[in-house]
DNA sequence: TTGTGATTAAATAATAATTATCAGTAAGCT
DNA sequence: AGCTTACTGATAATTATTATTTAATCACAA
């Protein structure tokens, strides 16, 4: 599936990006480079991180996998393109995906620009550093 | 205004940062902070960038402004707090608000955290792109 | 006013994240 | 298998931002 869509878009099937898109595809949160890094280091202890950097990117502009900037000084990545909101938590930082939400068309709004996505954040207390917060 | 609420800050009012948040609501664009500081070099020649990334950072924790993040590797700039979506134009990454948009309230979304506040980025060709893209 | 204490500004160094370079290596066709 | 081209890994470079230090400036009160 990431093979193809790799092969559609002239670019090579290699090892290090299948196990970055499956790094990503793994996990619910939402990893910058580093952390991805980090997490491959077991199974491919010779890779760079400028390859995770390089890779990431690329798939980026093959559309396989999409950026976040939730308002911090590095990226997150997400293993889906689809247009989805993100809940941010403002104590701990932690990044979820709002699920089951009905999708909002911004298509059709009143502006001379022609929109084609949109991102969308919302920020508060996630339920741990609530009841963190109680004391 | 700005005086007063940095005295209510306990913090005091000076020409840098006067001129710092002039510049900010003088224009309609999003400047980063290095903008910003091009923007007041002709005024005052002296101001250092770090200057100018404290103050700004000082005026965000006051509430004065906001910072946006839209997906770039800087950090762009409001001088409002007022919450409202923001349209970004994918080829020239100009940055302007939606004004007279009914605003969206995410507090009562199903999900265990509890929503403070949101960010909304629209993405798409601004108007002069659009044409532009038609050759 | 002018002194006084605390905060701020400027200059610069340091850090963090990301990107560029480049030589060696591995994919993917033929 | 061999050729071509793209990719990887190591590292250097760049960019944005933050920290540090010293000197200047502000706000208040005598």
């Amino acid at each position: 599936m990431v093979a193809s869509v790799l092969k559609q878009h002239n670019l090579k099937v290699t090892p290090q990006r299948l196990a970055i898109f499956g790094a990503l595809s793994n996990t619910t949160s939402h990893p910058t480079a580093e952390e991805i890094y980090t997490v491959i280091q077991s199974e491919f202890p010779t890779m760079s991180l400028a390859t995770v950097y390089k890779t990431l990117d690329t798939f980026v502009k093959s559309n396989l996998i999409q950026q976040l900037n939730v308002g911090e000084n590095s990226f997150r990545y997400d293993a889906t393109t689809l247009s989805h909101p993100h809940i941010i938590c403002t104590n701990c930082s932690v990044v979820v995906d709002l699920e089951n939400f009905m999708d909002l068309d911004f298509t059709k709004i009143n502006t001379d620009f022609e929109i084609t996505y949109h991102k969308l954040f919302l920020y508060g207390l996630c339920p741990t550093c609530k009841v963190a917060h109680q004391d």
